[in-house]
RNA sequence: GCCCGGGUGGCGAAACUGGUAAACGCAGCGGGCUUAAAACCCGCAGCCGCGAGGCUUGUCGGUUCGAUCCCGACCCCGGGCACCA
């Protein structure tokens, strides 16, 4: 408008639209429009193929992955932030020569879909394919580099049939086996309820108290291969963190397994002599296993778990105790639970010997003792056992101490964390003096003498329960024929499809009654017989669809091409996987090895494990006792002085909602956030350099939408910095090495130094957000050395040129439409990762800090080359050392090269 | 309860191997540009103190010339605990 008028009559000009300058200039807009400019870059990638991987190339092959969504409807921004960091990397590594392959899938089965089913009547599977729908078209406007042409959906017959397949094969190597475990049952419903649909101990529909129920269900023996999966952690480039995790988890113990011979009017009750057994089956009594066998000599009682064989045969005659038992069995599955439980029990009435003594031991029923772990039965040494500890003060038992940690005091008045350490036997007759390895060797050669038991390795890993009695999954391909038994489904009927029309409706499996799933013929004799009801866990989907990505529309599980690609390079996801998922994965990708299907013995080469995004959570109780969740948009909350939440309501009718604190997003509870809106506003790039930015991958944050702005600011600002260069004369040759004056010297040194540093951030430390804000204080000091000359406008090129190369990683779409105006004719796509100009990186002179006493006195800049004796001397005359040195002499001087000098006076 | 993490300005964070605490950004304040607003640009900015200076990384204690970082105890928050995924 500033040349409003020039040599024509303004009358026209009121007419003619664009009243702006018609200067020539460049095709591409000043102005920087995600909305239009994402989908034509996205367009453009799609149209050459941009990311299609192939499966051979010179270049090293780099398998990247993020853990596969679940389709719960909408993508939130945990799932945001675990495929941008999938992404950075996988831009990164392209840059650096590598062929990358970044696939993406659907974690297709699951609870959430039968919940949906049930809330409005549309059946599973519809409900999970329209989700994918929606949010692979997400995925697509967030612009991930995926190859799209490897995807796959666990619920599809194609990739399922795998896992039955497999798991017949497990069943014929004994793999998989059968026996009875312990589930959650709704007395109201009549059904199985997953651990996270008991809430306070009562089913969540019904508000009913839960029991636990005994079942029949197929285990996977993951027991067996316990050992290979403690040791083979050590090679893995996981976090130590996880590695504990799950060292921990399988719980490698070295102990003494030992029998308790009953005391004789315990034996005769048994229906045994208390002998050793004529068929030298080893003697009989009380099983128990313990890691401390040094403190055997304090045992005061001994405690079985409520299951156990022995408490039911007290129970005959002992109402109370049968009272008792039956009582254990309220209340869930969980350990949690179990663990947190006020600590109960009641005496049999049963002694055992101890083997030492001979003197009686009373066994108890205590609801602490686990019967899944040893032999659900335990030697209780109160004086050195917390839990047995408190019990005993409870019910009065006798506490003994047997070990002095240091010559500390032992009082019973209150347990202290130090009596369960190691120290030395005393009030143990033979054994006093003994460390606390030498008598766990004496008493376990004691025992051994006396055929009474042995050392033996103990792992806390159970075998892994694969059954669930529910629709939406993958169904267990065995038949039961009231002839024959459990019969296998032939490998030519495979899959055993599941049917996609069924509705569940809370009361049980729908597959139990429906005749067209149920009825078939025994594969063996023929006759009439019904299929397994029962499907898997969906951690079995989980365990190797990275493996069905490399060799889509194989013939086999797995072919060739899985040997290219695996083992995986690097495998992101949230850090509440840490456990489950990476072991059973871990698991099955050895059973696959074991069965030559497989090469490598370790799926997943390197691991990051993203933060959680955290949010607030929101329910009440419904009027049948059970809980609903309320989305934290719908609720108003009240905070005292220090941010705490006191108080809430809901928005809609102000009535009072209870607030559950912080946690992580999940459908369930009803706190994700949608990214969509973010994306609409600000575009794709804004939304993944707002989370890149926000944190480190491994922290948590807690949602907060309040910064977006500014990454959307830095976003126009690199855009318009671009546009301004260009602007002022063009695209020109980016600097080369050479001499400089001092600004533009100082600016390349910062260059390269960036450069430097944002490889290491994404290559070594996959630290996203510190890589950002270098480019930013960047771009600050280009905009701070604005220079016209040749030479300058040169340097600026490069600057520019460098710092998107730097950041299309992350911001891939602005990234792609600068470059083509910095480099004409040129594609992003194309490029290397810059190089660092080491000339660049050279200074004749440091700064370094003076420290008078450890506190920060001044400055002093001396000669890059300078020995520590001359710096020492430099620093000693500076202005800031004579003023706080008050005179003293300098007792020592410490000098850190590149860093400061510290005088101590 | 057990196992694994975390706690730094008003907020998100940085400090990578024990060496300048608070880079970079958000929010804020002051100024410029504008008729005005938006956008943009410049500047200020941990706390106390007029200042010299002192204090500050959940709390308390220790090691060290020097501690956000190492050690001990405690408090709080998050993840997992085997049927949520």
């Amino acid at each position: 408008m500033a040349n409003q008028g020039l040599g024509a009559p303004p009358c026209y000009n009121l007419r003619i639209a664009p009243r702006r300058a018609r200067t020539p200039r460049n095709p591409m807009d000043p102005q920087y429009q995600p909305k239009s400019l994402e989908p034509a870059v996205q367009k453009a990638w799609e149209d050459g193929k941009a990311f299609a991987a192939p499966d051979a190339s010179d270049k090293p092959k780099y398998y990247d992955v993020g853990m596969l969504p679940y389709p719960s409807g909408k993508l939130h921004m945990g799932h945001v932030r675990n495929y941008s960091i999938n992404d950075a990397l996988a831009h990164y590594l392209r840059m650096k020569g590598f062929n990358v392959l970044q696939p993406m899938g659907w974690d297709a089965f699951g609870l959430p879909a039968e919940n949906a089913a049930m809330a409005n009547g549309v059946p599973p599977a519809k409900w999970t394919w329209d989700n994918i729908a929606y949010m692979k078209k997400q995925l697509r406007s967030l612009g991930f580099s995926i190859d799209w042409s490897r995807e796959v959906a666990t619920c599809s017959p194609d990739y399922y049939r795998w896992n039955q397949w497999l798991f017949l094969r497990m069943r014929e190597k004994g793999i998989a086996y059968r026996r009875t475990g312990t589930v959650n049952w709704d007395p109201v419903d009549q059904t199985v309820l997953a651990n996270e649909q008991v809430i306070d101990g009562k089913g969540w529909r019904t508000g009913a108290t839960v029991e636990k129920r005994e079942i029949p269900m197929w285990y996977l023996r993951i027991s067996q291969y316990a050992d290979e999966l403690v040791d083979a952690l050590d090679g893995l480039g996981w976090p130590e963190q996880v590695k504990q995790m799950q060292r921990n988890w399988i719980g490698r113990s070295h102990g003494v397994a030992f029998t308790l011979p009953y005391a004789p009017a315990t034996a005769a009750r048994m229906g045994d002599s208390g002998g050793p057994r004529p068929d030298g089956a080893g003697p009989v009594g009380l099983k128990v296993y313990t890691t401390r066998a040094d403190t055997i000599m304090g045992i005061t009682f001994a405690a079985v778990a409520a299951e156990h064989p022995l408490a039911a045969e007290a129970a005959k005659g002992n109402p109370a105790l049968a009272a008792f038992i039956e009582e254990c069995k309220k209340g869930g599955v969980m350990e949690a639970d179990l663990a947190t439980m006020e600590k109960k029990g009641m005496p049999t009435g049963l002694h055992v010997l101890h083997p030492f003594t001979k003197e009686p031991v009373e066994v108890w029923v205590g609801n602490y003792v686990l019967m899944g772990y040893g032999e659900g039965a335990v030697m209780a040494v109160p004086g050195h056992d917390e839990r047995d500890f408190a019990f005993a003060k409870k019910y009065g038992l006798a506490i003994k101490p047997v070990i002095d940690v240091g010559g500390q005091p032992y009082s019973t008045d209150a347990w202290q964390p130090w009596y369960e350490q190691a120290g030395t036997c005393v009030n143990s007759g033979k054994y006093d003096g003994l460390d606390q390895q030498a008598a766990i060797d004496a008493v376990a050669a004691d025992l051994a003498a006396m055929g009474l038991g042995a050392k033996r390795k103990q792992f806390r890993l159970r075998d892994w329960g694969i059954s669930r009695q529910r629709y939406w999954g993958t169904p267990i391909p065995m038949i039961l024929c009231p002839a024959c038994g459990d019969v296998p489904v032939p490998d030519g009927e495979l899959p055993v499809v599941l049917p996609e029309d069924l509705v569940p409706d809370g009361s049980g499996n729908p597959l139990a009654k429906s005749k067209a799933f149920l009825e078939c013929r025994c594969p063996e004799c023929g006759g009439a017989a019904r299929r397994e009801t029962d499907t898997m866990d969906t951690f079995v989907d989980s365990s190797w669809y990275f493996m069905r990505y490399t060799c889509p529309g194989a013939q086999a599980m797995v072919d060739a091409r899985a040997d290219y690609w695996m083992p995986m390079d690097q495998y992101i996801g949230g850090i509440e996987h840490a456990i489950l998922h990476l072991l059973y994965a871990r698991f099955w990708t050895k059973v696959m090895r074991d069965m030559g299907l497989v090469k490598f013995d370790e799926p997943f080469r390197n691991l990051l494990t993203q933060g959680m995004v955290l949010n607030h959570i929101f329910s009440r109780r419904t009027a049948k006792g059970g809980i609903e969740y309320f989305a934290p948009e719908e609720i108003e909350a009240k905070a005292d002085a220090e941010g705490r939440v006191t108080g809430a309501t809901l928005k809609a009718d102000g009535s009072a909602v209870e607030y559950n604190g912080i946690g992580t997003m999940s459908k369930s509870k009803r706190n994700g956030v949608d990214p969509q809106d973010l994306i609409d506003r600000y575009g794709a790039d804004t939304a993944r350099l707002y989370v890149m930015f926000a944190s480190p991958p491994t922290d948590t944050i807690l949602w907060s939408d309040s910064s977006v702005e500014g990454s959307h600011r830095f976003l126009r600002r690199l855009w318009k910095l671009v546009h301004d260069h260009l602007a002022a004369g063009g695209p020109v040759a980016a600097r080369a090495a050479g001499e400089l004056a001092r600004p533009l010297k100082d600016l390349r040194y910062k260059l390269h130094r960036t450069i430097d540093k944002v490889g290491d951030d994404y290559g070594r430390r996959l630290q996203f957000n510190t890589a950002i804000a270098a480019v930013m204080e960047l771009l600050n000091a280009l905009g701070e050395a604005r220079d016209d000359t040749p030479a300058g406008r040169a340097v600026a090129q490069e600057v520019l040129e460098s710092a998107v190369l730097l950041l299309s990683p992350i911001v891939p779409h602005i990234a792609t439409a600068l470059w083509a105006e910095l480099r004409p004719g040129t594609r992003l796509v194309d490029q290397p990762w810059p190089a660092v100009d080491a000339s660049a990186l050279v200074q004749e002179t440091v700064e370094l800090v003076v420290q008078v006493n450890g506190k920060l006195r001044g400055h002093i800049t001396v000669p890059a080359a300078a020995s520590k004796e001359e710096i020492e001397k430099i620093a000693l005359a500076s202005e800031a050392a004579v003023k706080f040195m008050e005179g003293r002499p300098a007792k020592k001087v410490v000098v850190v090269p590149g860093r400061l000098v510290n005088i101590v006076v």
